[in-house]
DNA sequence: TCTGGGGTCCTAGGACCC
DNA sequence: TCTGGGGTCCTAGGACCC
């Protein structure tokens, strides 16, 4: 058997639930759902939600208060993000073991870029070693690029191991409905239905340059290659370059007057500069959102005059962006953000 | 919706320049 | 004024993902 180039996409199971679980074995088995500071009246959504909680029809995303309304039994506990970066941190490791690329796509998931004979074997001896160092389970998917080894880990989970390639695309994706497809949401599958375009199949067949019409001249064409399963084949160890930093807080109860806002600015353009700080480049650009009740949400932004990491000067640039917006109406989240150079 | 927080990338219009 | 054409930057918003 001789080896080809492999994309292995690796996806651990639950994976802030089973943190929680390791270490509160008294909680396997129960509903479990992590969100906010775990309190489930507050302003807060769905983190995770152990497999028990989802039978209930709480799913990630959703507001605490209703996942409480759904299952009023439930443990509900705090993000404790430091013990998940561990956790996160071992697993990656362990991924390094092997004679493989390593390219972490979060906390949770990575892809692996390997040539080998047995794809198959090598997905069992991860989940094996994972499973031996950390704890942790994980689906495996198999591709000849990211976007099959990524979409093949949705059949795997939990805990198996999938093959998709384009042997048996058409055969495992054609019927299946356009948001199946990793890059195309709710909005975008809708779009795609209002032309008539329900199925992977239809996309995948459809004319180019209307979809570049409708869709634009990157994203159109770009759709119905994803239909027919093309994607990226490499995967690169390059360490993670951020494009931007930023902070953002919903508050408990409205904020309803200028000198609150101006604060809480602060508070964030602080932190944000901490992070460009930490990032050893300094920001170009920065940028203020605001969300007015009950949920409209508005940015603006400016070119710095010269890149810096100064903190009053990215402060300064924050609260000076607060007379750009109107403010008539309560506040219930600020946000600040920076942005670094785009090129290298 | 009772709708978090941290990111990425694309689009489109207007400004501005040659 | 019956107002070129192309390139690039700036800005706001949208869609998506985890």
């Amino acid at each position: 058997m001789s080896a080809d180039d492999w994309v292995l996409h690796v996806d651990l199971d639950q994976f802030i639930a089973a943190v929680e679980v390791a270490r509160h074995p008294e909680l396997r088995g129960k509903p479990v759902v992590v969100g906010g500071s775990g309190n489930p009246a507050e302003r807060a959504v769905v983190a995770t939600a152990s497999y028990e909680a989802r039978e209930f029809g709480i799913q990630s995303g959703m507001p605490l208060r209703l996942a409480a309304k759904r299952c009023p039994d439930a443990v509900f506990l705090p993000v404790d993000k430091e013990a998940y970066e561990e956790v996160s941190e071992r697993v990656m490791a362990t991924l390094r073991t092997f004679p493989v690329v390593v390219e972490v796509l979060g906390w949770d998931e990575a892809f692996l870029g390997a040539r080998v004979a047995d794809p198959e074997a090598l997905a069992a001896e991860v989940k094996q070693r994972v499973a031996e160092r950390t704890g942790m389970s994980c689906a495996v998917g198999i591709g000849d690029n990211k976007v099959r080894a990524k979409i093949a880990t949705g059949f795997a989970k939990p805990g198996g191991i999938y093959r998709l390639t384009r042997a048996n695309w058409v055969e495992v994706m054609a019927d299946r409905p356009t948001d199946a497809l990793w890059g195309i949401g709710r909005k975008t599958a809708k779009k795609l239905a209002e032309a008539g375009l329900t199925t992977v199949r239809h996309l995948g067949t459809a004319d180019p340059d209307e979809l570049a019409a409708r869709f634009g001249p990157t994203m159109g064409p770009w759709y119905r290659l994803l239909a027919q399963g093309a994607g990226d084949t490499e995967v690169t160890a390059t360490p993670y370059l951020a494009r931007s930093r930023s902070r953002e807080t919903t508050f408990q109860a409205d904020l309803t007057d200028r000198a609150s806002v101006e604060a809480q600015v602060s508070v964030l353009a602080a932190r944000v500069a901490e992070d460009v700080l930490a990032e050893a480049r300094p920001a170009v650009r920065i940028g203020v959102k605001v969300r007015f009740k009950p949920f409209l949400t508005y940015t603006r932004s400016v070119t710095l005059p010269a890149p810096t990491s100064d903190r009053g000067e990215i402060e300064r640039a924050a609260l000076s962006l607060l007379d750009r917006f109107e403010w008539t109406r309560p506040v219930r989240l600020l946000g600040v953000r920076a942005e670094f150079h785009r090129d290298e």
